[in-house]
DNA sequence: AAACAGGAACCAC
DNA sequence: GTGGTTCCTGTT
C-alpha cells in the first residue's frame, strides 16, 4: 500500500480487498451513509470521514483527514495491516464460502470502539438496520457533540458519563423503547468502572463473552457482535436471523438451534469464524434468503 | 390495516 | 436447558 497526500485528505494506492460498500453494509456498523457518488461518510472516534473506494484501480480516497490522523486512527480502524487475501484463500476451500466471498470480496472487519458497540448492539435488539441507524443518530444528536462537514452536522457518539448522568425518561426520546433501560444501565456500569471494557477486551473470547453477558440486555448474539467488531475476537460467530437462515440453508437440512449453529461454526471455521460470518451475512442479504 | 421484522428476559416445565 | 410469551417501533 502506498499513501499520497491530497488537499484535506489522503489517497491510498495498491490497496487489496477494500470495497466501501462491502465494508459498510455487512452489518458491523451503523454510522456510515452512502452518498450520491457511491462514497460513504461517517463518524468514528470523534472524526468525520468520507471514503471512496475504486476496486478496479485499487485505490481508496479518504477525505477530511490527514497523514497523521490516518496512521493514528484510520489505518487500524480499517484493519489495513491484515492480509484478507490469505483469510479468503483459507475460507474458500469451503465451496459455500468460495461463492459468498465472490459477493463480498472487499469486506474488512472494522476495529470499532467497544463502548459505542455495546450501546449500538443493545440498540439493535429486535430491530432492523435502518431503524438502528436512526436511533443511534438521535441518541448522538441528543448527547454527543456536533462536528461539521460539507455543511452538514454530524454528532460524536456520547460517552458513558453523558448517558449515565441523564434521566432514563430523557433517553426514551430516542424512541428505542425497552432498550433505553439497558442502555442506561450499561452507561452506569461503565461510567462507574464496575465494568471495564478494555479489561474485557484483554480476556480470552469465552470469558470476555461471559463478562459482557453480565450486562442486562446483552445476550449471546449482542456479545458476539461486540467481541468480533470491537475486540478482535475473530472466533466469534454472531447468529442473527440472517446467519441462522443462511447457515441452515447451506449446511443443514432444516431448522436447528442457535447452540448447534454456533457449535457448527466453531468446528467448521475455527479462528476464522468471524470472517466467515461477515461473508455469509453479506451473501445472505444479497440473495435475500428467506425462512 | 393487520401482519411482520428483529434478540433477550422471564417464567414455566 | 428448552419452549413460549412479552417487550417496542416502524414498515409493508
Amino acid at each position: 500500500m502506498k499513501l499520497r497526500k491530497i488537499q484535506n485528505g489522503v489517497i491510498l494506492e495498491e490497496v487489496q480487498d477494500f470495497d466501501a460498500k462491502h465494508i459498510f453494509e455487512c452489518g458491523q456498523c451503523f454510522r456510515w451513509e452512502r452518498q450520491q457518488d457511491g462514497s460513504y461518510t461517517g463518524i468514528a472516534f470523534g472524526r468525520v470521514l468520507n471514503v471512496l473506494s475504486d476496486t478496479a484501480a485499487g485505490t481508496v480516497a479518504l477525505k477530511n483527514t490527514n497523514e497523521d490522523e490516518f496512521f493514528k486512527i484510520w489505518q487500524h480502524y480499517f484493519d489495513l495491516n491484515r492480509d484478507y487475501g490469505a483469510i479468503k484463500a483459507e475460507l474458500a476451500q469451503d465451496p459455500v464460502l468460495a461463492t459468498a466471498i465472490q459477493y463480498g470480496e472487499g469486506i474488512r472487519i472494522l476495529n470499532q470502539d467497544p463502548w459505542e458497540l455495546l450501546v449500538s448492539f443493545l440498540m439493535s435488539i429486535n430491530k432492523s438496520i435502518p431503524l438502528i441507524s436512526q436511533n443511534i443518530r438521535d441518541l448522538s444528536r441528543m448527547y454527543g457533540s456536533p462536528v461539521y462537514f460539507e455543511g452538514r452536522q454530524y454528532d460524536t457518539f456520547p460517552g458513558p458519563e453523558a448517558l449515565a448522568g441523564t434521566d432514563l425518561n430523557e433517553i426514551k426520546a430516542c424512541r428505542a423503547g425497552f432498550r433505553c433501560r439497558y442502555i442506561h444501565e450499561a452507561a452506569k456500569l461503565v461510567a462507574s468502572g464496575q465494568i471495564c471494557l478494555e479489561r474485557i477486551k484483554a480476556m480470552p473470547t469465552e470469558s470476555a463473552k461471559e463478562a459482557l453477558m453480565t450486562v442486562i440486555g446483552v445476550g449471546p448474539k449482542v456479545a458476539d457482535c461486540i467481541l468480533l467488531f470491537s475486540m478482535q475476537k475473530y472466533d466469534s460467530y454472531p447468529v442473527d436471523v440472517w446467519i441462522k437462515r443462511v447457515t441452515e440453508y447451506f449446511y443443514f437440512d432444516g431448522s436447528v438451534s442457535h447452540r448447534d449453529i454456533r457449535q457448527f461454526a466453531r468446528e467448521k471455521f475455527g479462528d476464522l469464524a468471524g470472517f466467515a460470518q461477515q461473508y455469509l451475512f453479506y451473501y445472505a442479504r444479497e440473495l435475500k434468503i428467506n425462512k
